[in-house]
DNA sequence: TTTTATTTTTAGGTAAATCTAAAAATTATT
DNA sequence: AATAATTTTTAGATTTACCTAAAAATAAAA
């Protein structure tokens, strides 16, 4: 059994391995807002659990059990984001800490049957794909905004960035997941894209269009 | 902002004080499965943020502001029960370990949606009442099932052992909540009670019997 | 009212998770 | 290859929540 601490420690290196295949001591400091010799010192002990190599300096990468044990607790993070959403009324934008609490009770019953009270959604409210009870999930190939060209058409089905202020920001703008998108113009001066929506047309910042996800269908 | 420990000190200092004025270390003690002298630290540390009056040797009480976020927490714990029940379908013998580490979330818009979401629930799946927003609640003061003699009619409300054990047990003889039911007969020798239900006729033991709450009504 | 039993507190210590400051290893630059 | 910059680790402390063993206070019994 992992403490709170451990369990934030293993998805953190979770998603900083899905970067890099070596996942380094400052990064994990600075995703877990400590301090790197804090880092050292739990990486020991994970290494210790057997849930991640380790080679000093080198940096850790997850085992087996390690990396099982933290897609369990993005399945679990990403399901009580659905209900927050779905069941609560919640905005995509007030999800994030609350799930970051509810994501480390411990309770195999009660997140399969949360998982059913929802239906089985295979995706959270940011566009993540949820695993299922034996951690398997779709790899989603999405392309990133910032990589279509003019005429290029798609539909929004994910961000990278799930900070409240930026999901308020693409909220306002009426860019939320589904929505169908054409890109009518790229500005050489910054970079920043002009999108068509199917009532109005916006402009985001170049920083915006890198952290929005879309699924392509269809050229031109 | 209080730990999860000291959330569980809080509330079983305020479950303690139903029963006495001043809630004595040990009793606290065997309650949180701890030692008295862990208590003793704990009790200093929160008479030092105000919430528990503290006089060496005399045992504690909760000061305003203590039993104020004790009910808070009672009123998570609930909540959380009754979630469980009503929509992920967790028998009532099942929820409390869950709800013991859901209370602990901290988030006021998540507690108000869920209360809403529930339909305001006045009472938990054991018949206890839920505290409103502002730690209001109407005291409940149902009759234990013992007192009653023969003939006396009422309706299951509420019991006062939470073991799994115990419910299962209930449950097993039907003696679930809203149940009507009449005492045939009291037992000399053990002091076992012989109950009439709608469709069958039961025999439960002293001890059980202890344990169940009933809204009286009428006599004979 | 002593003596005895019980309850409670103090003293001193451990383990988990953190920190700062300094040393060691690795990587990048001249 | 030598030096500089960066990254990482160690050493030594701190805080929280525990513990055991022993002392002190209170309550009960003789
Ligand atoms: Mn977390
Ligand atoms: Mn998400
Ligand atoms: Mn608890
Ligand atoms: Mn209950």
């Amino acid at each position: 059994m992992q403490s709170y601490t451990e369990e934030n420690y293993l998805k953190t290196i979770y998603h900083l391995a899905e970067k890099t295949i070596n996942v380094q001591t400052n990064a994990i400091a600075e995703q877990m807002q400590t301090k790197p010799a804090s880092v050292t010192d739990m990486i020991k002990k994970l290494a210790d659990k057997g849930l991640v190599d380790y080679i000093k300096y080198q940096g850790v990468t997850l085992t087996e059990i390690g990396k099982n044990t933290a897609i369990d607790i993005v399945r679990k993070h990403r399901l009580w984001e659905v209900f927050l959403v779905d069941k609560l009324n919640f905005k995509w934008d007030e999800v994030h800490d609350v799930a970051e609490e509810l994501e480390h009770i411990k309770s195999i019953e009660l997140i399969e049957r949360l998982d059913e009270f929802l239906g089985f959604p295979k995706a959270d409210p940011h566009g993540d794909p949820i695993p299922d009870k034996n951690g398997r999930f779709a790899k989603t190939q999405f392309i990133k905004l910032i990589e279509l060209k003019i005429g290029d058409r798609g539909t929004i089905t994910g961000v990278t960035q799930h900070s409240s202020a930026f999901l308020k920001h693409l909220e306002k703008l009426g860019l939320t997941l589904g929505k169908q998108i054409q890109i009518s113009d790229v500005t050489d001066f910054d970079g920043s894209v002009e999108i068509r929506l199917s009532d109005k047309q916006v402009n985001i910042s170049r920083e915006v269009a890198k952290h929005i996800l879309i699924s392509s269908n269809g050229k031109n």
